[in-house]
DNA sequence: TCATTTTATTGTAATATTGCAATCAAATAA
DNA sequence: TTATTTGATTGCAATATTACAATAAAATGA
């Protein structure tokens, strides 16, 4: 079918893999991490960055904008692209949830 | 074309994208969520926590295995599924790795 | 105005993912 | 042995994702 079922999951879960699938892809980690390591808006330099072609690069921007994770910023001709510092504080701290959930010492095979 | 380029990606860009693909599903979501929460090994009574078929089940725990954040002990007829702990901390601190890049003061939009 | 630059969108093709019914495989129970 | 139970696999069908060429849209420059 390739579309996934929402009904009878939480909304928790459903966020999270949202935010999973939005970073499922080498590119997009690739554009956060470039983003992150900048520390600051840049524009489309970021397709020389990229093993791939500039219209690809702009569709995951686009994800990577639809999820949150990243905005950008219209100046003139140029569109500078930042990390959303808030949602990016929100994700680590949904990720953390689910990580510190985990138990140390466990009965278990 | 579906496929996803990976030349051109550092080996922590594919991996890190690689974990994040195996979380992007609500229902492998839910699974870790309940195989954390219970904090021991359990069958296949998985399938009675999520809305979904057995067969669309066992393709999501297959999933999980494949990424190794899940292992499977067959015990008779049935298998006991548990969270892959060191692997755990594993994927905790490639995504704390890319979460911790993240400066708090940035000269941005 | 017309060309240039920068980014987005559209069109198209190939592959991947998701879901379930049906079925198989293996271990135990009767 | 035969039935039952448990979980994996197979075989579709439908939708999603990825990629690039071509094109569009919008702002600036000549």
């Amino acid at each position: 079918m390739g579309l996934t079922k929402t009904t009878g999951f939480t909304e928790d879960q459903l966020a999270l893999a949202a935010i999973a699938k939005a970073l499922a892809h080498p590119a997009r980690i690739a554009i956060i991490q470039h983003l992150l390591k900048v520390n600051q808006c840049i524009g489309g330099q970021i397709v020389d960055e990229l093993p791939l072609a500039q219209p690809t690069v702009s569709r995951h921007l686009k994800e990577l904008k639809d999820a949150g994770i990243i905005k950008g910023d219209i100046e003139g001709v140029r569109i500078n692209y930042c990390i959303d510092a808030i949602r990016w504080r929100e994700i680590q701290a949904q990720f953390n949830g689910l990580f510190d959930t985990f138990v140390a010492d466990r009965d278990c095979c």
